[in-house]
DNA sequence: AGGGGTGGTTACCATCGGGATACCGGTTAG
DNA sequence: CTAACCGGTATCCCGATGGTAACCACCCCT
């Protein structure tokens, strides 16, 4: 997802894969279930969104909550700690959304002069 | 370095690799030569090294100058559009380092029950 | 009994990032 | 002449990431 990067130490350290941002934000407004998950990440298949889940559900950011009863229920909710990223997640989407076309402009003139 | 996901549209997007948010941070009190780089990011390869200021200069967000002159020498230095990434990475920083412990913590826990 | 939805697991496979190593042209110092 | 430094490039290799497809148990509905 991102490299929370101390400046004291310098090692690059990452967490989260390809999908986990996107799960965070699916989470934001309540808990989903995994089948709704997968509606809005069009595109990921069921063992890499379990990968994720567990992953996040490791470090604590997200909990995964198996609902009793004849149905077979499994929901998944952002912990405090999942919730506390929202903030930094937030920025760094306002800034991709103010500098994208940036962004793209510049690797658009770097493609041109090749 | 980190997913500027746009909720707009629900793709991950990427840029920026195991180094980038390193580099950016070793630039972000002026410009560096290749060899100054290397030394702060102990471990990196050479090639890697150029490969992630290729990529960091293709999208804008920093630029090379190769100073004339008998000796070589090459600086790298943030682009405005680099610079404007600091705000958002101290972010993501001060939320590493609140909550380190506690991915920590959740890891340990993790494992501790496998 | 059969079909469908839920929440997965497993095996297989292609791709890619990144690390190690060697090499290279130009320049300067000893 | 030789060695060393700068800023790389060329190759090889390995492990992780991620995608596809098949399969599975459990439950519901008809």
């Amino acid at each position: 997802m991102f490299d929370p990067v101390c400046p004291s130490d310098l090692a690059p350290i990452r967490f989260g894969d390809k999908w986990s941002g996107l799960i965070i934000r699916c989470l934001e407004h309540g808990p989903r279930r995994f089948s709704e998950l997968r509606v809005p990440l069009r595109g990921i298949s069921a063992k890499v969104l379990t990968g994720s889940l567990r992953t996040l559900e490791r470090d604590g950011l997200v909990s995964r909550t198996a609902h009793p009863g004849p149905l077979q229920r499994v929901e998944y909710a952002l912990t405090p700690l999942g919730r506390s990223l929202l903030g930094p997640m937030a920025t760094a989407c306002a800034w991709a959304e103010e500098h994208w076309d940036e962004l793209l402009d510049a690797r658009e003139a770097a493609a041109g002069l090749t």
